[in-house]
DNA sequence: CGCCATCGTGGCAGTGAGTGCCAACACGGC
DNA sequence: GCCGTGTTGGCACTCACTGCCACGATGGCG
């Protein structure tokens, strides 16, 4: 320990800063025309910094999406081999997802406008896309730790499909909204889980 | 038409060139360790030609996975509305991995050698992922065109579900081949649907 | 208060991916 | 033979990203 929670601290208002200029100016002006250098410069940082902070120009607007990432796996403390393994991911998530929901929370007006752009800037899709990987393969290790399993593809199975119906949700919010249409975000994710486990019956 | 077949012949030859020695060249001392010039020097063009072909350096490598889905794009053009969306997929599936199974075929010992790189190198795999996103999207836009779907939701899940269970299957082919283990492809696939369709049940 | 170890930061130089532009050349039709 | 089209290579350029080093701020300690 004494890690001083001032340089913590710190840290973290930085990397806020860097994240939201490098949303907004990617809103304004497109992921390809905006320059590290120029966001770096915004956020009060040399572009060296940045690069201390952030691995990539794309990962300084995912920030918001880490939040939701980490309150997820925040709520995931409590594993248990009880219930199947999809039920409880889902719970979770619904949980997660409800606190995200339209405007009414800040973290959530920040996703909404982080999957609004990735509608139209396959660079930042791709990097979302890459990090949810990440997330899976952890969650992955860490409930076949936990359940002590010998083979891991049916936990794997599950973890992925769980992430394919957030990320499905996700998408169906943003385009909506996009369009300025509204839509429930919790019904859209309870559809998704619906179709996800009809696999078997129809199609 | 008036398409001369040679240019297109050229072409294709080229194109198999670069992806053979950028493969070769990755296995050999690694991606990053890897620059584009070597590649293009190597297989006989300039590296200004070379992203004339491929977009990236890591998509020349991905030459046999795209051969890989486009024998699975050619074999869906009969896409029907009588069954299951899910198991006309995994049907198709089914007979491209029989195909592609173990060292039956060349494409088969190319899509293998990719996998494992993909083990070790994160930057291949990221474009892996890439590119089947992108897949992806196109089915779905495919499958609610030709069923004329007011809402994608439901294929969207069934697509990517059985992205889902393909790749996990090819993931875990090559990482038992690259330990020496020898595994079933197809009947780690059977597997993968089976677990996916038993997302309803228990866990 | 002042000394010292540690850590964050900026500047700088360098590598290498990826792009626009233009001239040279090969092809295929006439 | 000539000409329109498509392909290639070279050049110059931007910019993402990295290693290195010196400087300044922080926080512990006498």
């Amino acid at each position: 320990m004494s890690e001083p929670a001032l340089r913590e601290r710190r840290r973290r208002q930085t990397e806020r800063e860097i994240g939201d200029v490098a949303l907004e100016l990617f809103e304004r002006q497109g992921v390809d025309a905006t320059t590290v250098d120029e966001i770096a410069r915004a956020a009060g940082v040399s572009s060296r910094t940045f690069f201390r902070y952030f691995a990539t120009k794309e990962a300084a607007a995912l920030v918001p999406h880490v939040d939701l990432d980490e309150r997820v796996e925040r709520m995931l403390a409590e594993l248990g081999p009880g219930r199947p393994l999809l039920d409880q991911l889902e719970d979770v998530w619904r949980e997660v997802l409800t606190a995200f929901d339209d405007g009414r929370s800040e973290a959530g007006r920040l996703l909404l406008r982080v999957r609004r752009l990735m509608l139209t800037e396959p660079g930042l899709r791709q990097a979302a896309v890459a990090l949810d990987a990440e997330r899976v393969d952890e969650l992955v290790a860490r409930v076949a730790r936990a359940m002590q399993l010998d083979d891991d593809l049916p936990a794997r199975i599950a973890v992925e499909a769980a992430a394919v119906a957030v990320r499905v949700t996700l998408d169906r919010w943003a385009d909506a909204r996009d369009e300025g249409r509204r839509v429930d975000l919790l019904a859209t994710y309870a559809d998704a889980c619906r179709y996800l486990r009809e696999l078997g019956g129809p199609g």
